[in-house]
DNA sequence: ATTACTTTTGCAACCAAGTTGCATTAAGTA
DNA sequence: TACTTAATGCAACTTGGTTGCAAAAGTAAT
């Protein structure tokens, strides 16, 4: 069960989003949201944004938690699965766009799969 | 810098890894070893031996740390890199020997990447 | 607009993983 | 054995994230 009831804080969660093809962090949106609303919130809200689809979330190298928008996902299925890459000189994080393929691993099934890719960003080069 | 003395406690944790081909976490290192040795002191040696290539780490899925033994590695370079595989059923983390082909990203510099396959194991199938 | 119902929020307290400072212990060496 | 310094234990702390509960604010019907 996801967004029920269009709440200020929704839509300025919404509108950070819509605005940025880059991922942000939880971290990150607590401290720009702080004089708005509380990380309690801000926790729930992600979760439920996340519940349709309307956003994902992945760990980062230091096990913190990213967000970003979803393209083409529903409450029903996430089909928006792709690699991340995080800049380690600015720590931006962002969605890529290509396909890494997954071999098969005899003896196991693999459902999902989270792949980081670590380096320089086109700024930092 | 590694290690320097072959303290109890340093050679029990290189027992726990010669025996063991599969990932252990830091959690449970410090469950397992709770009468032996204090935590701050396995953080730490975990540290040391990470600087000395023989053991590598790497975050799973709910940003815990895990740890395996390294095969060719030193304190000079960390070459043996892998993907990991982790079983949502059991927990059982394990470094699989398998190539993953990254493919080149335009404008960024990867330095490495970080490749986690979540599914069921051998046993859980 | 008022009411009634239910979701959402704020707040404070909590939790778990990991880190830090410092006094004490114990390797390594001569 | 004595000396030096790495390693350890312990308590306190930090950080990211969660929980319980009362108060506030959407939503829809009246
Ligand atoms: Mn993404
Ligand atoms: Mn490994
Ligand atoms: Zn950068
Ligand atoms: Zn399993």
């Amino acid at each position: 069960m996801g967004v029920i009831r269009k709440t200020k804080s929704v839509e300025t969660l919404l509108a950070i989003f819509e605005n940025n093809k880059d991922a942000v962090s939880a971290v990150q949106l607590i401290d720009l949201l702080k004089e708005k609303m509380n990380k309690t919130t801000i926790y729930r809200i992600l979760e439920r944004l996340q519940n349709d689809g309307i956003v994902h979330s992945f760990m980062d190298k230091d096990g913190l938690k990213w967000y970003a928008t979803c393209h083409g996902c529903s409450a029903k299925q996430h089909i928006d699965i792709h690699p991340h890459f995080q800049c380690q000189n600015c720590g931006k994080v962002d969605c890529l766009s290509v396909d890494i393929k997954i071999p098969m691993i005899p003896n196991r099934q693999i459902n999902f799969s989270q792949v980081l890719l670590i380096g320089k960003c086109e700024s930092c080069l």
